[in-house]
DNA sequence: CGAAATAAGTCAACATGGCTGACATAAAAT
DNA sequence: ATTTTATGTCAGCCATGTTGACTTATTTCG
């Protein structure tokens, strides 16, 4: 038991430490990285759908949000159906700095999974997510997923 | 691949909730949890020692770690072999503390196993000792280990 | 023995990225 | 026409990471 806890804490503190080192270069923190992550995953995300996934304020959002947008990681437009809504995307430079980012922890995970054989990796996937809280966050990961968001 | 990535970040994120607010109610943070759980799975852990597991600097931890000796949780005194070491122990009072804090972690991950069965949970150790960079680091779970550090 | 290395602590200053609270604007929904 | 929603923004606070410089006590080593 207490060695999932620690499991969780060494496997999230070195599956953080290559991407930090990179975000370094460019001025970036995590924060950068999360955000870059999640948009490039799911294209014309909305702002709010971000905070909910992030689980933080509009306000710790926006600083990040604003520096990568106004950069040229980013773009915004606004919504069709809801003109109120801000669709992000990443820009060709931001679909290449989170190929940057991604790229260890692919490197690392790939790694893991290998080493740890398909059998292990089914078992992984089962753990982590039972230990997600939401069901709307954990249908995410559903099998074959074709349908964003 | 870039699934195992989000699952670490839903994971860790959900993971860390709970006790975030626990701490709160003491004026703590994260890094209090973090220095808490450590010296409460080995006592007699130096200061070295722990900043090679938390990777953060002297000050940082000078910080967090001022606080919870000046309160009360945590007793420090010198190594008999090496009397510049300072040995760190939890009091009375930081055992309740961690108690309190890993409560709702133990339960999670004690759902997660049981929820994924005992196969699965053999994957998840596999892949996440995997995912940890150090062979160093790995060693700490070694099965039946008795011996600490 | 004396010099160098090590364990620890401390001061100061800075950056990141959380937070609260208050308020503004545009668009949609009622 | 009013209210609600999505977003943005200003200001300030806090926790926790960083670098760099320097001290003290103790151990190790030539």
């Amino acid at each position: 038991m207490r060695q999932g806890i620690e499991l969780l804490f060494f496997a999230y503190r070195d599956f953080t430490a290559e991407p930090d080192a990179i975000l370094a270069r460019y001025g970036f923190g995590r924060a950068h990285h999360r955000v870059v992550h999640f948009v490039g995953r799911h294209p014309q995300l909305t702002v709010s759908e971000l905070l909910g996934i992030l689980r933080i304020t509009k306000q710790s959002l926006g600083r990040v949000l604003g520096q990568l947008v106004r950069q040229g990681f980013i773009t915004v437009r606004s919504g069709s159906r809801d003109r109120r809504q801000r669709l992000l995307e990443l820009t060709e430079k931001g679909c290449e700095l989170e190929r940057q980012l991604s790229e260890p922890q692919r490197a690392r995970i790939g790694h893991a999974y290998r080493q740890a054989g398909a059998a292990a990796v089914e078992g992984f996937r089962k753990v982590m997510l039972a230990v997600i809280a939401g069901e709307a966050d954990r249908r995410r990961f559903e099998r074959a997923s074709g349908a964003d968001r």
